[in-house]
RNA sequence: GCGGGUGUAGCUCAGUCGGUUAGAGCGCCGGCCUGUCACGCCGGAGGUCGCGGGUUCGAGCCCCGUCACUCGCGCCA
């Protein structure tokens, strides 16, 4: 007989009755009957339900041992009386009538249980991880995340992709984000960053003649955490292809997502390829956001022009300064009492906003505050341009433009909610083309790159010089998934001439992009195939598939919000010695007293 | 850095208008129980009401401060 098991705690069926079995697990959880206890034995397979006849020395064992503590159970595997059956369990057919039981490791009493469905605190839930992990959801959803990785390997390698390790102790790079530095011992006073993605490098192999790469690659940011966006480290399928369009990428890239999406889809729809695209300046017309989320049904128009010299004054004078007006249809909406349209009218206070107008269609035509002084034939040009039928009705976001399309966004996402007019089951992609290549800060008047500086201006050369820079559009894409944002990708610039350009526009001089980014620079003076490519986050792909708001339940051991390990005691002081080695020497700010 | 929410038993939570000895479920400990699978029944232990200060005859509850967790903003091209 194996020492620990001849089966696992999933394995056994009617079939195997009359067998001498031995399991090894947890204990799940026990059902003492005074004459009669029952255990079950769990492990990575499965359940099996143990019984202890009264008397016998397991019995006195099995008694006296607390849940999650380690077996292993030797007995006979017996068909289970009908009646006794557990339908529910695919070991249910049969028990393990046990004989003797071995402790192989008792646990202690446990701050949270392993079986049931109980909630607990987050901090409590790390600090353990390794019991939560035993949980049946987050095993799963670690399960899961590890088949959609190598579904997503499988898929690469078979469109011919070669999966390649690119270094982790790296220099800084112009991500945006703040770098994780790590002290050179043999450069006194020197850095290492991790990378913040390995941007670079990947476009380095295209230039080494690779054509096609791929890495399920870690990347590293020091910026603070939200629900879907762990702090310090998250993982990226990062991909780079050489001599492509934009078009072929998406072809490319396209079935490996959609395919992964279909095989965990378990009955819940995935967009067909290709998927819709959708220009920038388009989506945050139609949808406020350049995220998306196409399970809602409803898209905005722009009605500027029918309230631009129109009785109702609020809106003609928005229009007049240059302002626009957002229609936000909400079909069937009509109908619903005053309080309805109050309580939206609240919330949209509660955002920041001046207010909620909005007109209702009947039979008898608009109603509303705001049609009691808009002419009625611009009240009808509405309603066609917003394709509304009596007991519709239709709201509105109006101002300055950056503020009015955000705002309708907000109002898009809260009446499709509201309205409960979301597709359930379902994954929507789309991607967003054309993003800017520039922006405006704000704060300083100058001139920004927008996204990626690497990206290749639409236009090229001959754009950088002849157009306003904030008309320039970049070779950018997303791809976005229910209004999440599943990758950020680009048609590199490839061209040392461009680049300089590009980076004079923004403000940078040669010298300033030959010592921050001059190892891409240079290799692209020897031969640089046009190349591009994107990085769908892979966190977040599992996040979709296992419908879990929070980033953490798909993390092996996640740190949390401040950035810490509560298991492992990271990040942690260092003594002096090492410090020394280091030639560093710390300068911390006044302790806060607790 | 800023804002919202939360903080009461090991865990999840309740706690009325500020008023006697702060409760329940789960877990834990003990007892009973031969067919349970969220087993059941009986009993028990377990509390610095996050921490500090204030108001009050009296504070879990009100006020101020602070800490922790969490969600969001900033940040994250």
């Amino acid at each position: 007989m194996h020492a620990y098991r001849t089966h696992t705690c999933g394995a056994l069926r009617a079939a195997d009755a009359g067998q001498t079995a031995r399991l090894s697990g947890w204990v799940h959880s026990k059902r003492d009957h005074g004459g009669l206890l029952f255990l079950d034995l769990r492990d990575h397979y499965g359940l099996t339900q143990c019984v202890f006849p009264a008397g016998s020395p397991a019995f006195a064992a099995a008694d006296a041992i607390r849940p999650e503590s380690v077996v292993t159970v030797t007995g006979e595997v017996v068909r289970r009386e009908p009646g006794t059956v557990n339908p529910r369990l695919p070991t249910g057919e049969v028990e393990l009538r046990a004989r003797e039981l071995a402790v192989q490791s008792a646990a202690e009493v446990l701050p949270m249980q392993v079986a049931g469905d109980e909630k607990y605190p987050e901090e409590l839930r790390l600090k353990y991880r390794f019991l939560d992990l035993r949980r049946d959801k987050l095993h799963r959803n670690m399960m899961l995340r590890a088949q959609v990785i190598a579904s997503i390997r499988r898929r690469m390698i078979a469109v011919g992709f070669t999966e390649f390790q690119t270094p982790i102790l790296t220099a800084s790079s112009p991500e945006g984000a703040r770098d994780f530095l790590v002290p050179s011992r043999l450069h006194p006073g020197t850095f290492y960053a991790l990378p913040q993605a390995p941007q670079q490098f990947k476009q380095l192999i295209m230039v080494a003649g690779f054509d096609r790469y791929f890495q399920i690659a870690p990347c590293f940011r020091d910026e603070a955490s939200r629900a879907d966006r762990s702090p310090g480290e998250f993982y990226q399928l990062d991909f780079e292809m050489s001599f492509v369009t934009q078009e072929d990428v998406f072809a490319t890239i396209e079935p490996v997502i959609a395919g992964v999406f279909e095989e965990f889809a378990e009955g819940r729809a995935v967009s067909p390829v290709p998927f819709v695209r959708i220009p920038y300046e388009a989506a945050l017309l139609e949808f406020g956001t350049d995220k998306p989320d196409l399970r809602n049904p409803l898209r905005i128009r722009d009605v500027t022009e029918h309230f631009a010299g129109s009785n109702f004054g609020l809106f003609a004078r928005i229009a007049a300064s240059g302002g626009v007006v957002r229609a936000i249809p909400a079909p069937g909406a009509g109908g619903n009492p005053r309080s309805f349209f109050d309580k939206l009218n609240d919330w949209a206070k509660a955002e920041g906003a001046g207010g909620l107008g909005y007109i209702t269609f009947d039979a008898g035509g608009p109603k509303g505050p705001i049609a009691r002084n808009l002419e009625p034939a611009r009240a009808e040009a509405i309603c066609a341009a917003c394709g509304l039928k009596p007991g519709d009705a239709v709201f509105f976001a109006a101002g300055k433009r950056d503020e009015a399309w955000k705002f309708a966004g907000l109002v898009r996402t809260r009446l499709g909610q509201e309205l409960d007019l979301i597709e359930t089951s379902a994954f929507r992609f789309c991607w967003i083309t054309d993003f800017p290549m520039y922006e405006l800060n704000e704060e300083t008047g100058q001139i920004d790159f927008s996204h990626n500086p690497f990206s290749m201006p639409q236009g090229g050369m001959e754009a950088l010089t002849t157009q306003d820079p904030l008309s320039i559009k970049a070779f950018q894409y997303d791809i976005v998934c229910n209004g999440v944002e599943l990758s950020s990708g680009a048609i590199r610039n490839h061209r040392p001439d461009i680049m300089l350009k590009a980076f004079e526009i923004a403000g940078y001089g040669a010298q300033e992009v030959k010592a921050r980014f001059g190892g891409m620079l240079n290799a692209f003076r020897y031969g640089a195939p046009p190349h591009g490519g994107s990085a769908p986050g892979i966190d977040r792909i599992v996040m979709l598939l296992a419908e879990e708001p929070n980033i953490r339940e798909v993390i092996l051991f996640p740190l949390n919000q401040q950035g810490e390990d509560l298991m492992m005691g990271a990040p942690a002081p260092v003594p002096p010695a090492r410090l020394k080695e280091l030639s560093l020497k710390l300068d911390l700010p006044p302790k806060k007293t607790p």
